[in-house]
DNA sequence: ATCATTATTGAAAAACGTTTTCAATATAAC
DNA sequence: GTTATATTGAAAACGTTTTTCAATAATGAT
């Protein structure tokens, strides 16, 4: 629970930089929820704890948190970038419902050794990837299959 | 390799739209670069034939080529869309080099089964996934070793 | 061919999310 | 406490994309 203030603490100290109680709402704000949020929603919630929050030091903060690795900034092809937590999360995929915007995390090891397999038969260092498979949810197929 | 003129000739007539010289000249442009190009690349191929030709007009033309499924639109983490082909084009995921941006094209059905396995176990209909694999090439992870 | 309708064009402006600038403020080290 | 400087929030700037709009051009009917 404790912990990612730690990381963010020890970070902040490596980084010769300063702690400060916008900082750690913010950090508090996003460990709270779990999900995948914009930078507008995460103002949003920090703005019910301090009114005068800026959308500039969000956006400062968010980058902090990604760079600290306690957060992981996503792209569901919306235009929107989104962030989810990353510390203690293992890697995993995205399912987007292209109807409702739902959105499954998949953790599968399979994926992970295919792309060891492919980069190696190409002579290429994986380093991290990003895969979105785009399609239907199990209620939205329902609808879309009733409107027929 | 006149296939592509009569899919977007029939896109346009079936959505009631205009043939254009500007539209005919972008598609011929488009068509003959393979690789992935940016709208401001493309632009600027473009108006070697049509010093005229606006920016604007690209953007809604490589939007109809999307549309039409001539052109798919890319994205590889540094905020700039870039366009491929798409027809006769086999799906394929994307290795991209971190250090000099370069970019492999891989096809590997693996991927698809894959994710049609992994979409079967949760209910969720796929329609068609992305993948990106950033990591180093054999050029760019030859610098990395000799600088340390 | 001419006309009428309306889609298309290119320039400019607006919109959009993000980053930079800057003066005021707050933090951390001494 | 004093000092050096990192941080803040507002506003401006930024880069890309979309919208607006008047002029133009393509299509179908006559």
């Amino acid at each position: 629970m404790d912990k990612e203030y730690e990381i963010l603490d020890s970070f902040i100290r490596f980084r010769g930089l300063r702690h400060t109680p916008q900082r750690e709402m913010i950090l508090r704000v996003f460990l709270s929820v779990e999900g995948h949020l914009s930078v507008e929603e995460l103002h949003a919630l920090a703005k019910k704890h301090d009114r005068s929050i800026g959308y500039t030091t969000v956006y400062r903060t968010m980058k902090l948190l990604s760079e600290s690795g306690l957060a992981d900034k996503v792209e569901f092809g919306d235009g929107i970038p989104r962030y989810e937590h990353k510390y203690n999360h293992r890697h995993h995929d995205h399912f987007v419902c292209v109807k409702c915007g739902k959105c499954f995390e998949v953790a599968h090891a399979g994926i992970e050794k295919l792309q060891e397999t492919l980069a190696r038969e190409r002579d290429f260092t994986p380093l991290w990837h990003t895969m979105q498979v785009f399609g239907l949810c199990k209620d939205c197929r329902g609808i879309e299959i009733k409107l027929q």
